[in-house]
This record gives structure tokens, sequence and C-alpha cells, in this order.
DNA sequence: GATTAAACGAGACGGTACGTCCTGTCTTAAT
DNA sequence: ATTAAGACAGGACGTACCGTCTCGTTTAATC
């Protein structure tokens, strides 16, 4: 998460990190977002609020937007895909959660924020590929192999590089098309939406007329 | 543009404001954003810049986002959909222009940025609907228009606002897709990609592992 | 008193300086003195009291020290010299009243502080040297002058030089004394110790233990 | 000198304290001042370069303040009254030595910070009393014995409180002008200024201008 | 040609947040 | 029990922008 993972087994000198901070740290960047929205949050008042010293987040995130990353992580890792038992449920499924995600304060308020950072911070950048991006691909890894399973998409043709675009490039289209309507267009999206969505996912552009 | 629009004939007395301004003002905005980002870009700045008072800036504009707004549009605006003669390559060529754009550093750096502004700002929230969202869905009526005359998709089937709801679906999709790739996953968007993604878009998802 | 000297008839563009915010940082930097001493009063708390951004505090004193030289400095202004009639009791007199001012907790708190600021800072030296020393030695000037007048010391044997380095060495004897032992040696002023040391320096060593 | 000096012989359980941090702390406290000066030494550079852990100087002093008096009393310590042989050349001497001693920057830098720091601490205050102040007034009474003994200056005419506020009295102007001089007026004292203030300390403020 | 009202440059203003620094305390494991 | 290491709460620092304001100075349309 934070820094933990650096070195497991340190000599550790001096007073450990206390991981009380911590907790409270995320839980307070969490709720104010919530209640601010990310313009309004600031250092001061996340450490206020989780009783903690400024020069505590300090140590431990470089900055607003990578704190902000790690407290939001943990509610994008909520997002599961409960087998609907049809490819066609699953991804509508999938486009509703992901809209209901965003339409949470906490995600929309932050997640353009911190990649609008991230268009100049290399660090960050790699931190939202790594916690944002790729942990969700999951999702469709999962997806695509009951899909398989149930033989309603064909078995990968390739080798496991070609799989892995296959993956990418479906990911960048479903949360892509999530993101540009809530967040761009600022487009409301139900039910409606998201099986004409699935409609034009699985039958291609002509199909969508019928 | 700005918000001269009010009014076209009023009274007028006093001295009129500077067209000169104006135009000093959204160059020198575009050329902080190109070399510095939308981070290290101010008011104090671009008015420096464009060797005029801060003041002269907020008569104009409300904050440095509606600013910055308005002077990327005319980026946006030079979009086009040269006729390529199929639907396939329209797609594929606007998706690698619109690529290009984003790779252009003060689109980058300022796309994002006026989003996650307007998440909380409802008045800035419909300039960016108007002006970066509605006016590019000229490129998919257009291109629509286009493969319905060639034969390559089906009239449109039900009234206009169903073929309204059609444009908005197809724009979030291709729109979400590239910028979804290029800022957040960052990841290059190149002629291969852009294939690969009409193809999915074109033929729908069983078909893309063929 | 603050930069007002500077340029007596400048151009002046853009806004003038706010006079009544002069008046209300000085008028809050004496009363915070006096209620929390040097080390508590904070840039920030004077301007909280004056009613006031701190940036208007750094505008016109680069640091806490500068201006509480100029705060203090109208209390060492309120020093007088009423004619008592003798050398010997203008002595006394100045001893005392001196001793009074530098029990006053603007003056004794911040004195010391700025002059040990001062070791470091060559600005703030000379600062002091013109307003807490230059100034007040026109005090010993009046009193020899007076002296002389009465017969009480003989006049001026040298030139003005030799005349202004007399008046140096008893300017620092007698503040000196006053401040050691308030400040340093931290006993107390009262006329009986004045008379002591008045005889002292009108008869000289030898003479003190008749 | 430090604390360590309660209780001679305490049964003393568990690690005993170093004696060489003792020396390491002081001697990088004088060298820290020297080169830094009073404002930006801090406890933890301290630390730093005597190769210690800052509990360990908080374990033996209580501020800053105290540490530093400790470190600059040695070199008060080292000012001596070597018999000259005459009251007149003793008091030139012990001021030009006093003088040399207030230009080392350890000391210049620290003197008044520490007085500053006084004015509000009492334990302080106490601490400055006994050894910058107390200590040094040696120089006073054995110049006077010597005097005294050579007939330069009648014997003592009252009992010991007498003698002892005379000795507070002299003590406090010798060492009031040259700390008022050197740190307050900032002027260079020499030999000359040295002459000119023993003609007026044995002649009294009449004789001067002969 | 004089009046007049708005726009203009300059820059001071109140305010907010920043990220750093230092203080003095506390918590570890090691000695 | 002391030590080195270093995390901790707290608080001030001086800077940077924000968006507003108050000046004195143009500038053009109206009178």
């Amino acid at each position: 998460m934070v820094r933990t993972m650096t070195a497991p087994s340190r000599p550790r000198r001096g007073r450990p990190r206390s991981p009380e901070a911590d907790r409270a740290i995320l839980d307070a960047t969490r709720s104010a977002l919530v209640e601010l929205g990310w313009r309004k949050v600031t250092m001061g008042l996340i450490a206020e609020r989780a009783g903690v010293a400024k020069t505590t987040l300090y140590r431990r995130w470089a900055s607003k937007s990578e704190l902000v990353v790690d407290a939001v992580s943990v509610v994008f890792d909520e997002l599961h895909l409960p087998d609907s038992g049809s490819l066609r449920t699953d991804i509508e499924d999938v486009v509703l959660a992901f809209a209901e995600l965003l339409r949470r304060p906490e995600a929309k308020s932050a997640l353009m924020a911190v990649v609008a950072e991230a268009t100049t911070e290399p660090v960050l950048r790699a931190k939202i590929k790594e916690i944002l991006v790729g942990r969700q691909k999951r999702l469709v890894v999962l997806g695509r192999q009951r899909a398989q399973a149930r033989g309603e998409l064909p078995p990968d043709p390739g080798g496991p590089e070609q799989a892995s675009r296959a993956v990418d490039l479906i990911f960048d289209v479903i949360a892509g098309a999530v993101v540009h309507r809530s967040l761009i267009s600022t487009e409301p999206i139900d039910r409606e939406w998201a099986q004409r969505f699935t409609n034009l996912l699985l039958g291609g552009l002509p199909a969508t007329s019928e």
C-alpha cells in the first residue's frame, strides 16, 4: 500500500511508523473527500481530522494526489463481477456498478483531479496505472474467461501477449465509455444506456440500429 | 466565445474592450500551457505574458478554468473528418487525429484539469459540455451520414431523438476509449491500436478474435 | 518610519499602501508584545490582531525583528529630559526613567531579542543603530549643554568630532549600565542605585568610597 | 557544570551516562555557534554533529538556551586579570580583553540571545546570573583588592554588604559599557576608546574634557 | 470640442494553503 | 537505565496565488 512494501525485512531502527496513523489518515481523506470534494480538501485539514501532524502525512506521501490515490483505491477494489450467467448481463452489470462508483463523491471529485496531476508527474502516473487501472483489469479477464467457458466467446487465438492486448483494449473501451459519459459528457448512466452500450459492444456498429 | 456575446447591441458607453487584449490573453494562455502545464500556469502569469493587468482577465472570465476552456477550444475545433471513402478508415483516422490532439501539451494538461474542476462547478460543466463535447459530435454525425449514404450503415430507424441518442453513445465510446487509453491508462495510440479498436467497434466483441 | 521616507515624490502607480494598515500593525505589535512577550508573538498573530493579511506585513517589513524595532521605537521616543536644575539630578532622573522603560514588557522582551538578531543581520543592525541608539543620544547632548551653561561641566575642548565621541562614550556608559543591571544582572534599579551610579559617574572611582 | 552534580554518590543503576557524550555535545555546540550563529543552530544539528541522539541532549539540558550557556561559559572563564601594576592599565586591559571576547562569534551570537530568552524564563535567568555574571565579578574584586593594596583606592568603608554592592555597581558599569558599545551601538572598541573610558571611570565626568 | 463612463495598468489588499523546519516527547531495539 | 534512531504532535515560518479593491490614466462614443 504505502511504502510498507519496501524491503520486507529491514533492520528497522528507531520508532516504527504507526499503523493507526496510516489508517486514520486514509479514513480522514476519504471522509473529507465525500464531504468537501477534491478542491476543498487540504493536507492540513486531513491531518487535523486524522488527529495527526502534517509532517506525518508528508513522511508517507509526497503529495495530496498520491495520498488520494491510495485512499480512493479501496473504493475501486470494491468492484466485483458476480456471475450473472451470460456475457451480456455481466457487461451490463459491471457498467452499472462502475457508473455508480463514479457517482460517489469521493471517487468523482478525485479521479479526474489525480489524472490531471498525473499528466505532469511520472511517479503519480505509474501509481495510477498500477492501482486504478491495472488492478481493475481483473474484471475483464474474469468476464472473458467465463464467457469463453460458456462458449459465448472464442478461445484466445494468439499467445498470452495478444490476449493481454485484447484485455487492455476491452478495458479501455468499457471504462472509457463510462468515464466519458459520466464525467465529461456528464450524462446519466441508467440500465437503458447500459443495454444500448452492451448491444454496441457485442454486435458492433452496424447491428445497433436493429 | 467569451461572454461578450451578451446582448449584441448594447448601448455601450465608455471605452470598449480591447480585442487585442482578448487575443493576447488567449495566446498567452495557450503558450503558457504548452510550456508549463496547467498547474504552473497562474492568472498572474498569463496577465504578465499578455502584457495586460489581472483585472482585465477577470473582467472577461470568471476563473482560470473558463479561460482555459476557451483557449483550448480552438485546438479541438481543428479536428476534421476528411472523407476517406470507407467507414472503417474514417474511424481509424479520427481516432488517430484525436489521439494526436491529446498528445499536445496544452490539451493534455488542460483537459482533465478542467473536467476535474467541472465536477463541482455547474457553470463550467455546461461550458465544457457545449464547447468540448457538443461541438465535436459533428464528427460522428458526419461520419454516420456518409456511411449511411454508402450503405455501410442502415438508415436511422427511429425518430430524431433516437438518432441523437445513438450519436451520443458512439461519441462516448470513441472519445472515451481514446481519452482513457491516452490519459488514464497512459498507453500510446498507434495505427495498429486504432485498427484493433475499429475492428471491435464495427464487428463487436465475438468477432475480434478472428 | 517605515519606507515612507523613500522617494518623497514618486510617480506612485497602482493602489497606494494603506496608512491605516500601518497603524493597525504597529499597534497590534505593541499590544501583543505587552501581553505575550517576544517569543510568543508571531507574524500570523500580529496580522490577525491587526485585521490584516500576513502578506501585508511582509510587504512592509522584512522580518519580525524589523517590525518590532519600529513598533518599539515610539516607546523609546517617549524618553524626555526635564530640566531638574542640576547635572546630578538630571542623570539620576534619566537613569530612573530609562530603567522604568526597560521594565515595560514590550521593551524588555523585545530589546535584547532584536539586538541578538542584529548580530547576524547588518540591515537590522543599522536600523537599531539609527532608531534605538542614535535617536536617544539627544538626551546626552541636551544634558551636557545644560550642564555647560550652568558651569557644571567645562565647554567642549576639541572640535565637533571630539565632542561627538565624548557623547558616544557617555551614552554607552549610562545606557550600558542601566541595560546591564536591568537585563543581564537582573537586579532592580531604584533611586538609591541611581544615586550611587551618579556619584561614580561624576566623581570617578576613587571618590565612591567617601 | 551540567546537572550531573545532583547527588555525588547515587546508587546508579542501569547504563551510566557517557562523559564522552557531554564533551562531544559541548564541543559541537561551540563549533556550530561559531560557524552558524545562534539562529541557525538547532538541537537536531548539535546532536548530529556530536554523533549523539537528540534524546541524549534533552536528558541533560532542558532547552537549547541552557545548553548554550554551559557551552559558552568556558569562553567567559578564559578571562583573566594579569597584574599590570596600576589600576588604570588593569581596567584598560580587562576592557580590551572583554571586548575581544565579545568579538568571538560563539559569544557574540549567543550572549544576547540567551539573555533575551531569560527575560521570560526564571530558571535560565538564574543560570546566567550565576555563570555569566556572578563568576566574572571575581575580576572586579581582584582588581579592587590590588588597587587598595597599592593605595590607589581607599579601603572598603562599610561592611561586607556595602563592599558587595560597590563591586556590583562597578561590574555593571564596566561590563555594561563594553556590551553596549559592542553589541548595541555596534562600534569598535580599541585601546584609544578603552583609555577614554578609563579616564571617565577614574576621574569622573567633569575631568574628561581636560 | 468637452464630457463622461467604462476599460485599462499597476499594485496593494484579505485570505488560504502550501511544504519545510524546529521543538520537545515518545517508542523501538540494542547495549 | 542509557543509548541511537527516528517517528510523533504541534506550531511558526515565509511564499505563492487567489480574486477583489483602489488608484490614476486612456480611450472612444455621446453630447
